[in-house]
RNA sequence: GGCUGGGUAGCUCAGCUGGUUAGAGCACGGCACUCAUAAUGCCGGGGUCGGCGGUUCAAGUCCGCCCCCAGCUACCA
């Protein structure tokens, strides 16, 4: 036996010219739910997160800060590192691209691209702006009444300039990748990312420019110093300097090739064109899916710095509470759509599902339990029918949560956990534990028993997306944290357990008076 | 322009290979209950399923045309 079955999961690298938004924020608690929940189900989980810090704009930046790059980007990207405590994600390693081990892993990676005759040298040539040091295609410049060509963007004056460069023969993958996806056809998703995918790469392909000349922080190309590799093939490489490459012997080969790379639609190219390229053109393995997930918007309106929009995730979370932002953002939206975060819609989760439908299904419950059936796990006496329909709806979550994440179907796989509770809901009333009191007890404890085992199964599938509040539960509970992991989920709460007291776990949001709001402005 | 995916109750969306009176959640109205976080449950109003035409015994579900929305159409992390 080779043991558990290994799942590897990563987030993107986030470039770290940039605070983390909600964007950020979302990549990764996509990834940390599928972590939290596969190793539950008893998988051995590699979850990496980490930054990419090198390129131009981090050498100029640090520049402007007064920093030498290597402290400027400690510095930057502590913020990311924060970010994984104040949202609670599980990540076992936190990648950094300046990492000495990385730069070997790259080159590596560089030398073996070479051996198969897919790197040459030539020029890269575009419209070249001094001012915003940057090149910009021909469409992102346009030529003005004066006869100047500028860039769109800047309105600073372009000027054609070439530069040695190395190149990816990406040209001649085309047919190879077209296979790949044909014969993988859960490498890409959503579905409809994976059509814009295919119709890209029937297009044809370019080479790809791999290395730069005009500026210097970035992890040299082996032979030729003057060159530093560009951007993405540097970049792209952190999924397998993470497990050793190139020595295949190392521990952590075993997670390769990736379960998954989730990453937000703007990079799926990058991801499922440049870099299945590169991997086979080295002999490695490409990755086994990759998942394009969409966007937020703010209230209607799209983000962006210059609107002053931009979602603080800290914010939120200070605002609504940690576990009910990780609710939101993974039940409001079709995972893969674009998402429009509204604090209504949220208040409306918070209140609605967690508050009313979950959080008061425990209270009524526990509370019965604690206040006439003697803070025990209640007896459960014989079982009926109507306790057999809900016991095993409670039971066949387990397989569907499964199927939904296989997908990466977060949405469904709440809206699955949630439909039990409304079941579990609908059952209280329908047996009334509270009438049964006075006219069976036995009956009363039975109820009740149902209905906290019910509980129990829930809360267990419910732990990845909420960690906290799902610890609340289950100590309520009384279940062993032993018992925690789904090898435990048909192991029966035990009648007699002695049950600590309840308390509630998803308290309702107020929002503040709008009388107090205008007061207070004026 | 081309390609792809969509346009279904006020809002967000389900509706597999065509087949009984088109569904869910939220919102709204009424009722019940009182264990519970003024929570829960039940009932109800509300849709010419983007438009026009066609195929069929039968179309939201297939075909054609048209209108509208979104994404993609390469080197920006």
């Amino acid at each position: 036996m080779s043991g558990r079955s290994t799942y590897y999961v990563t987030t993107p690298i986030y470039y770290v010219n940039d605070v983390p938004h909600i964007g950020h924020a979302y990549t990764t608690l996509a990834c940390d739910v599928l972590a939290r929940f596969m190793r539950l189900d008893g998988r051995d989980v590699h979850f990496l997160t980490g930054t990419d810090e090198h390129g131009q704009k981090v050498e100029k930046a640090a520049a402007a800060a007064g920093l030498a790059p290597q402290a400027f980007t400690d510095k930057v990207s502590q913020s990311f590192r924060d970010l994984v405590k104040t949202m609670n994600y599980s990540p076992d390693n936190f990648i950094r691209t300046t990492e000495p081990r990385h730069h070997a892993a790259s080159q590596a990676l560089w030398e073996r691209l070479v051996t198969s005759g897919d790197i040459y040298l030539g020029k890269y040539a575009g419209w070249y702006s001094v001012r915003d040091e940057a090149y910009f295609v021909e469409g992102e410049t346009e030529v003005g009444t004066d006869g100047k060509r500028r860039a769109v963007s800047s309105g600073a004056e372009v000027e054609w300039v070439e530069e040695p460069s190395y190149f990816f023969k990406l040209s001649a993958w085309a047919d190879r990748l077209l296979d790949f996806y044909d014969k993988n056809p859960r490498f890409i998703a959503p579905e409809s990312r994976r059509n814009e995918v295919i119709s890209f790469v029937k297009g044809g392909l370019q080479d790809l420019s791999v290395s730069r000349t005009s500026f210097s922080w970035g992890v040299p190309v082996p032979g030729d110093a003057k060159h530093i590799m560009y951007v993405w093939l540097d970049a792209l490489t952190n999924y397998i300097t993470e497990c050793g490459y190139p020595d295949t012997s190392n521990p952590l080969w075993k997670y390769w090739p990736a379960d998954l790379h989730m990453v937000g639609k703007d990079i799926i190219r990058f991801h499922c064109v440049f870099w299945p390229a590169f991997l086979m053109s080295a002999g490695v393995a490409p990755p086994q899916r990759v998942f394009a997930h969409g966007w937020w918007t703010n209230e209607g309106q799209k983000i962006s710095k210059s609107l002053g929009n931009v979602i603080d995730p800290v914010e939120l979370v200070a605002t609504y509470g940690l576990d009910p932002v990780r609710y939101f953002l993974l039940r409001e939206v079709p995972f893969g759509n674009d998402g429009d975060l509204q604090r209504r819609a949220l208040i409306g989760r918070l209140n609605g599902d967690l508050a009313n439908a979950y959080g008061n299904l425990c209270q009524r419950v526990l509370s019965i339990v604690a206040k006439s059936a003697g803070g025990k796990v209640p007896a459960k006496g014989a079982i009926g029918e109507a306790d057999t329909t809900l016991l095993d709806r409670g039971k066949g979550l387990l397989a569907t949560v499964r199927t939904e994440l296989n997908e990466q179907a977060f949405h469904r796989a709440l809206t699955a956990i949630w439909e039990v509770i409304a079941d579990a809901n609908r059952y209280v009333d329908a047996q009334a534990p509270w009438a049964l009191a006075k006219t069976d007890p036995a009956r009363r404890d039975t109820v009740l028993w149902v209905l906290a085992e019910t509980i129990r199964r829930v809360t267990l599938l419910v732990q990845p997306f909420m960690p906290d509040a799902a610890v609340k539960i289950l100590d309520q509970l009384a279940v062993p944290a032993t018992e925690r992991a789904f090898a435990g989920f048909d192991k029966e709460l035990v009648s007699g357990t002695a049950l600590p007291a309840p308390q509630g776990v998803f308290p309702r949001f107020v929002e503040p008076a709008q009388d107090a709001k205008r007061g207070a402005a004026s």
